[in-house]
DNA sequence: GCAAATTTGTAGCAATGGCTACATTTTGTA
DNA sequence: TACAAAATGTAGCCATTGCTACAAATTTGC
């Protein structure tokens, strides 16, 4: 139980796209709960300075997620609501799956937080079975 | 099952003490496997040039995980040598764990390679319960 | 309605991690 | 030994994500 292989090609999404999950996530967390999301509440959520959330939101405006205009609140785009929606199953599979093998709900939440962009389609798979949705072995 | 709450206080670790951890479990893997580690054997694992390796090593040395000399061999400090073994027994947890819940080998390697930086304490403690070693509930 | 407080934007700096291009050093071999 | 190949190093570019400081807009409250 040691050997390793060279399975080290891209193991990871790109950084910058586990940033545009992480604040699509959150901004439809943040309309679900308040009605509207503004650049403030972001900040707050991700715990950096609101100029880091302007800049990222230029980036995702840029790339067809979000939508917004100056001084106003911050929407998602159809795509970026897709991409929410999809953000949303994947954390909450793996924070259900953390919770079941005994793992606090609140370091369920923050482990998923990082985790989630690291799990695979066959490791997501193989936590949905053991919480006993859907698929089979 | 959707309560978010705010756990989003620093959840991962820096992103540059993520790449610390990789490359010095990557430098004592290679070590073992092949006696000595080289800048071209690091570019080759990590899939990057070998530019991007040089310029990281230097920070890794500054930072006294790592030793070496111009055109030399890359070593781990003793400082370096205890990251890697911690590194190494929370990758394989994370390793045997993925395959205990079903995942094959290839995508346990895969996933476990990005996942065992955000797995705290407490869920590497839940892994190791569910694997039988060591502590109970 | 207007001043103060809050929110957002912009300028500009730093660290990290990618890269290509080019220089230099080591190695290997004819 | 001398030259070619391989490995490293350096210069310099870009993108991302932090920040502080300062400017501008929007909201609030009197």
């Amino acid at each position: 139980m040691s050997n390793r292989p060279n399975p080290f090609v891209k193991t990871r999404r790109d950084h910058a796209d586990e940033t545009a999950e992480d604040y699509v996530e959150a901004i439809a967390d943040i309309e679900i709960a308040s009605g509207s999301c503004r650049v403030k509440d972001l900040a707050e959520r991700m715990q950096v300075s609101h100029v880091t959330v302007t800049r990222i939101l230029s980036r995702l405006a840029e790339a067809g997620l979000v939508a917004r205009q100056p001084y106003g609140p911050v929407g998602l785009t159809p795509q970026g609501l897709e991409m929410a929606a999809a953000s949303r199953v994947r954390h909450e599979v793996v924070v259900a799956f953390l919770e079941r093998i005994g793992v606090s709900n609140a370091t369920a939440e923050h482990d998923a937080e990082g985790m989630e962009h690291h799990a695979s389609e066959e490791t997501l798979a193989a936590m949905r079975r053991y919480l006993g949705l859907i698929e089979d072995a």
